[in-house]
DNA sequence: GTTGAGCGTT
């Protein structure tokens, strides 16, 4: 969203220069022109851009499901986030895995949190808890935050 | 390159 009133500003000087160097010689049309070069990059941008977060929006993924996060442990260390994903796509829609590393050298901890549909959180649990995976068997349960009911 | 209970990131 920043980015777009930046973006706004940016285009509403780029269009009053290039309205500036358009416009005639008279004083008069030329301060009328690039009031109207600041006005229209002022409005339409916004226009446009507002028309383009409504089609491909990032608001209607909170609404269209309602992901939850599940914590899992005992995750093996040569286990990646792909390899969770996939293994939890088998109970349900996956949204997103996060798995926890050290910020200092990187190297992961063990454990992650795995965002997946409420409908087959459920299920994950029943069919991925102390289930075995990748030599390890995995603990899955809900979340103590971020989770909704 | 190692290890093994736990609930985290802008």
């Amino acid at each position: 969203m920043k980015s777009s009133l930046l973006s706004s500003i940016i285009i509403s000087i780029i269009l009053a220069i290039v309205a500036f160097v358009v416009a005639p010689t008279d004083l008069a049309s030329s301060n009328l022109v690039l009031a109207a070069g600041i006005l229209i990059g002022g409005v339409l941008v916004p226009l446009i851009a507002t028309l383009f977060s409504s089609g491909s929006g990032d608001a209607s993924v909170s609404l269209k499901s309602t992901p939850t996060t599940l914590y899992v442990g005992n995750l093996p260390y040569k286990a990646s986030e792909d390899d969770v994903k996939l293994h939890f796509q088998q109970a349900g829609k996956v949204h997103s895995v996060r798995l926890m590393k050290d910020r200092r050298t990187g190297k992961r901890k063990g454990y992650g949190f795995v965002e997946i549909d409420s409908k087959a959180a459920d299920n994950a649990i029943a069919q991925l808890n102390d289930c075995e995976f990748q030599d390890r068997t995995l603990k899955v349960r809900l979340a103590k935050e971020k989770a909704n009911d």
